[in-house]
DNA sequence: CCGCATCCACTACGATACTG
DNA sequence: CAGTATCGTAGTGGATGCGG
């Protein structure tokens, strides 16, 4: 392993702000944790990675090999793979199973707990589907005025 | 800029395995996109990543200058945070507004459109909120279990 | 004084080759 | 087939400097 994840966070609770915490957390003031040593962005930071998310995506409801996530999710690396489905199996999000049998196969699947987040990741792809017009539209409006600016730049210059 | 984000990904719509999309998005198959030129995927790592998240989610229904969300969100660079609200900005999710003032006063602020992410985003957050403990122990179970197996991996050499 | 671009050191990533 | 080990590259963080 390469990363230092083992580093010991302070182990925060539900931190809104400084002080009481609203427990049901989603009327809850602006504020929240973002220290950077707080369980909840170290685990954010897990979960909203771009691997991991399309990981978790895949597995559901289904076990699949290694190579069968290989294939289905395009451009990640046999590295990144192996790196991801490692930490996604010590946050208890996915359960490896190793068939001892040659050729070896290992399938990976949800927990309980993983089956939970895929709901909320769903979501988010959902939302990403729905709106991916828009982004587009929005690219493109903004990548176009920026040339325009570049460009009376250069006229004034 | 430095990211070569202008390559015009293939436009496809939305796209669960290679036809038919069941809308909803839900109950759907387990396949989708998952090729690395989709648009989907591209919003999706812009999105779903540590820090996008997080600015996203401070920016909940108020607008916040470059330096308090420096100072919010712990560890983050200011080069991370200029880069990331650029990114924001140009995919529309997030309003930057310059006042010609001095000293210098940028505000930033969700658009309608990010403001609907940021329900998305919401939900991820809290669902990380209720499940740290969970998370917590099952990565103590791992490396404890990755410890004993290092340990009986000596003893038998 | 704040926002942002630039320089440099570093870490994480991708591609390849190798092992059980 | 399912990884680990190695190495070159690209992205990231930190400090500095500049423009408004």
């Amino acid at each position: 392993m390469e990363e230092g994840t083992s580093k010991s966070p302070s182990h925060c609770e539900v931190t809104y702000g400084t002080g009481h915490v609203g427990d049901g957390g989603d009327t809850d003031p602006f504020q929240w944790d973002t220290r950077e040593d707080c369980e909840v962005r170290q685990i954010l930071d897990r979960v909203a990675d771009k691997w991991s998310l399309l990981v978790i995506a895949l597995l559901d409801r289904r076990k699949l090999r290694f190579t069968e996530l290989r294939r289905e999710i395009d451009g990640i690396s046999q590295r990144m793979l192996t790196v991801t489905l490692r930490q996604l199996e010590r946050d208890g999000l996915v359960k490896r199973t190793v068939h001892p049998v040659v050729p070896p196969r290992v399938d990976y699947e949800l927990t309980p707990l993983g089956g939970t987040l895929h709901t909320t990741i769903r979501s988010l792809v959902t939302w990403t589907e729905q709106h991916q017009n828009e982004i587009a539209a929005a690219r493109e409006e903004y990548d176009a005025r920026e040339r325009a600016e570049s460009e009376a730049a250069a006229v004034s210059v």
